[in-house]
DNA sequence: TTCATATTTCAATGAATATTGAAATGACAA
DNA sequence: TTGTCATTTCAATATTCATTGAAATATGAA
């Protein structure tokens, strides 16, 4: 991952409702969730959502398939994945570092069913 | 983690400069090194330095200490790890993921001399 | 004190960003 | 076809951001 990419991939995570839409995405796992959905949850209005989906998709984080008239988007792991392993490479040059942050598989927020 | 705090840092890092002042004091480890260090290495003008200086340490990404009239900045790599667990959360709602980061002990990039 | 070095503060400028409202597109049903 | 739902596009606005230049502050040396 080149530095331009993940300088966007940051900048689609680091805001409010980008950050919540992809959060929601991650636990929402590779299947996604129609853009809908995603509005009815966060409470975003459709065309605001739009332009949130959009920068997360040209950073990579995001696809997107047609379904009927619904639009699934999901979250890109190995986008995410690879934006870590940018941030904590070379940590440290050499010394140990802290645990590392893991891909937990992990209790649910129930939030992704409204 | 509170949602604030990772936005903060994720804006923080969501940028060229910020980005490559981070990674060198990654790399350069937990006793950091000067403001004209970092200047030199990444060839930016002192006060435009402060600026993303500032902003990193706003988010708490980074520390300062004085050492004679050299300002010496460092990593907060707590505030990092803490970033990334936020990111993976609860990822997949269960299922198994990809491999996660880590952070690597590795080869340096050679820059931190400058 | 005076001088030089290291870094920060301030003010101004141009560029990018998020949100809104209204209108348009695409897909499906009657 | 017409109607409706789901989502996107467009234009306008207010806000935030990065960079610059000049001046200020703080430390240490002579």
């Amino acid at each position: 991952m080149k530095k331009p990419d993940v300088v966007a991939a940051l900048a689609a995570l680091a805001q409010d409702n980008r950050l919540d839409v992809f959060r929601l995405l991650v636990e929402a796992g590779p299947e996604g969730m129609p853009a809908g959905a995603v509005a009815t949850a966060l409470d975003l209005a459709p065309n605001t959502l739009t332009f949130h989906f959009d920068r997360l998709r040209t950073a990579g984080l995001v696809t997107v398939r047609r379904d009927g008239r619904s639009m699934i988007y999901a979250a890109q792991f190995e986008t995410m994945n690879s934006l870590l392993g940018y941030l904590t490479d070379n940590c440290c040059g050499g010394a140990p570092c802290l645990p590392a942050a893991e891909c937990k598989p992990a209790r649910k927020r129930s939030r992704i069913s409204a």
